[in-house]
DNA sequence: GTCTATAGTGAGATAGAC
DNA sequence: GTCTATCTCACTATAGAC
């Protein structure tokens, strides 16, 4: 029975958090894999030994977040008679998400722009985490609880209002609290796809 | 009278013309001074002639192009009986806008994660563009024509429909000019800030 | 797995002639 | 204003010892 006890963990997952730090600070280009492994406290070919290049990191790295992301917002059965209430739920739990993994989002916010990554590859994460959500609006569309718009545009609308809100609020955390701004928020979001 | 007939216009006018088609190919980063005089035909020496610095290109790019926009999508007197009318006039102009500029429109999504260029700056061109955005919807509470939602979380609402539904147009040009689409993208905006 | 040292490349920017 | 030539530097990635 062997018990680990690495107080920096493993040196891979010190460079994942290190690196994830520096691009949100400085941007992905700016951060080099020097200034990661330096700041992590390790030597530039143990990063490369863990990773066969800069961009395998960043994806890596992203891979890594969608992932935590996807399993926090978890689908569950859905209820026609509690629709909005249900997506309520679920866009507050996204909007948590993003602000208590603030760094994490801003990551993906940077990822999206980072050309070096294909737009086929983000496109597959990006339908992965975003499954379900076309289940919920299909399921919406059958029951005629939300509007009947070409399913793409709905998908991309609503991803755009997440990343629009939580943005806003982990640029103005001192509003994050108030019911107010959420209330707001999330109606902003909801309205859009009422009939 | 002298009369110059610059078939090339000016070199500065073809680097920024270069620049800009260069980085919404490869990103910015990826995009070296050197390749964008060789691809304008210029030496680089005149590139740092006309530019103090790389940065300095992209911005003044940046400045001219959300000038250009903001010249497109001039507001007018605002009706309280047809605002909504007036809204989608101004909706559907930015939208074509963006298709026909669609070079333009990304690259403003590349300066957006664009670190080297500050927030501040950014954040006061962008006031300057969306200036007219406030004053509409601010009409718009006044007169109990939109909902009563904190006005900064409302424009950038806004402005993140605005992108989104571009970029998805801009990706699926085919569907540009499909009613349907169109007549969505504008309902799924204006459907937000409804009471 | 981790380190040191460095190879090799390409970037932004400058000098100075024309 | 424009050019050629070049400086200087920082970056990604590798080699090879431990």
């Amino acid at each position: 029975m062997s018990v680990t006890i690495n107080q920096p963990k493993n040196k891979k997952q010190q460079l994942l958090d290190t690196a994830l730090a520096l691009f949100v600070n400085q941007g992905i280009y700016a951060t080099s894999t020097a200034s990661i492994a330096k700041t992590a406290g390790v030597a530039t070919g143990t990063l490369f030994h863990h990773f066969p290049s800069k961009d395998a990191l960043v994806l890596e790295l992203y891979k890594n977040i969608k992932q935590e992301f996807a399993l926090q917002i978890a689908p569950f059965e859905l209820d026609a008679t509690q629709l909005e209430q249900q997506a309520k739920v679920i866009w507050q739990q996204a909007i948590d998400w993003a602000l208590a993994n603030a760094e994490q989002q801003q990551f993906c916010l940077l990822v999206m722009q980072y050309q070096p990554l294909s737009a086929n590859t983000k496109a597959q994460i990006f339908a992965d985490e975003f499954g379900f959500l076309k289940e919920i609006m299909l399921f919406g569309q059958q029951h005629q609880l939300i509007a009947n718009y070409p399913i793409e545009l709905m998908l991309e609308s609503a991803h755009g209002q997440f990343l629009t809100s939580s943005q806003f609020f982990i640029n103005n955390t001192e509003l994050a609290q108030d019911a107010k701004y959420r209330e707001a928020a999330f109606n902003l979001f909801w309205q859009s796809f009422t009939r």
